[in-house]
DNA sequence: TATTGTTATACTCTATAACTATA
DNA sequence: TATAGTTATAGAGTATAACAATA
């Protein structure tokens, strides 16, 4: 209700709310937020996030991959094998080595991938980011941007 | 690996990543972090998210304090038990209307978070806030705390 | 009949552990 | 024997629905 909740007159370090306090909300507002464009785009979130990946790294192995956004190498079994069945990515057996497979975007994958992040992006600066002053849109996305890929063990201690 | 990734040469709208994609894995490492320091004074996430929601707004029924938390009425019972087993809670049938159980602090409860609190922000000073530019940082608390406030209405559409 | 707190049930995610095929 | 991918099982967390007491 006002902006500087809390103590009274006495002073101090101004308050505010734990980080995780208020960063936990916005993620899960975000996230929600996504669902509809990811389905009226007929991709699922794990779908976009492997779309997101392979698009920034292009080739991996599939536990490679599972790495890279966090998840179990069993937990995007399911998700490669949907984007496949809908012609986004290919998986192809590796000649050296008929263990693994070489997985890579589609054409129609990639451009798959860039309308729905057209869509989400224009929704974020219509929706969220209009809501900040202006001159202090850069430095949060700065910001976002070094602490989202700060390696979590620098910040657990 | 490199502050400005993606597209080549040609131009266009600065490159970022989707917010979300940004904001999910931050919230995922702070709430990390978190939990060493909560174990270490004997409380659980939501324990320690209950304390902060009573300390804000003093007296509320306990379907009032689930909503006021993004938490299922039916969410919270074992975390009440619990916090009031340990001292840091009251629970009052209220006079005027025997169905529902007044809510309150107790004085241990208020030192309780407290210190809590002062440990987890320590902890995000040095290792979270520190990692960014000084000329930013007042910025990213502002954005945060406007953004973790909108409605999440706003943020759908 | 509607509402508060509670308990019981079901469902969704995720992690773990077995299995196969290659190496 | 070790590893990549897959499948099956189990566990945690959450939401939904039923319930008793009170209004």
């Amino acid at each position: 209700m006002n902006g500087t909740p809390g103590p009274g007159p006495a002073g101090g370090p101004a308050p505010r709310r734990d980080l995780a306090a208020m960063v936990v909300p916005l993620a899960r507002a975000l996230v929600a937020a996504e669902e509809p464009v990811l389905r009226a785009h007929r991709v699922s979130m794990w779908g976009y996030v492997v779309l997101n990946a392979l698009a920034e790294q292009p080739v991996r192995t599939q536990a490679a991959l599972a790495q890279s956004i966090g998840a179990d190498k069993s937990r995007i079994i399911s998700v490669l094998d949907e984007l496949q069945e809908h012609g986004l990515i290919e998986r192809r057996p590796d000649p050296a080595d008929r263990r693994v497979h070489l997985l890579a975007l589609t054409e129609a994958g990639r451009r798959r991938r860039e309308s729905v992040r057209a869509a989400i992006q224009r929704q974020e600066e219509e929706r969220v980011l209009a809501a900040l002053p202006e001159a202090d849109r850069a430095a949060f996305i700065r910001a976002l941007r070094i602490l989202s890929t700060l390696p979590p063990e620098d910040i657990r201690g």
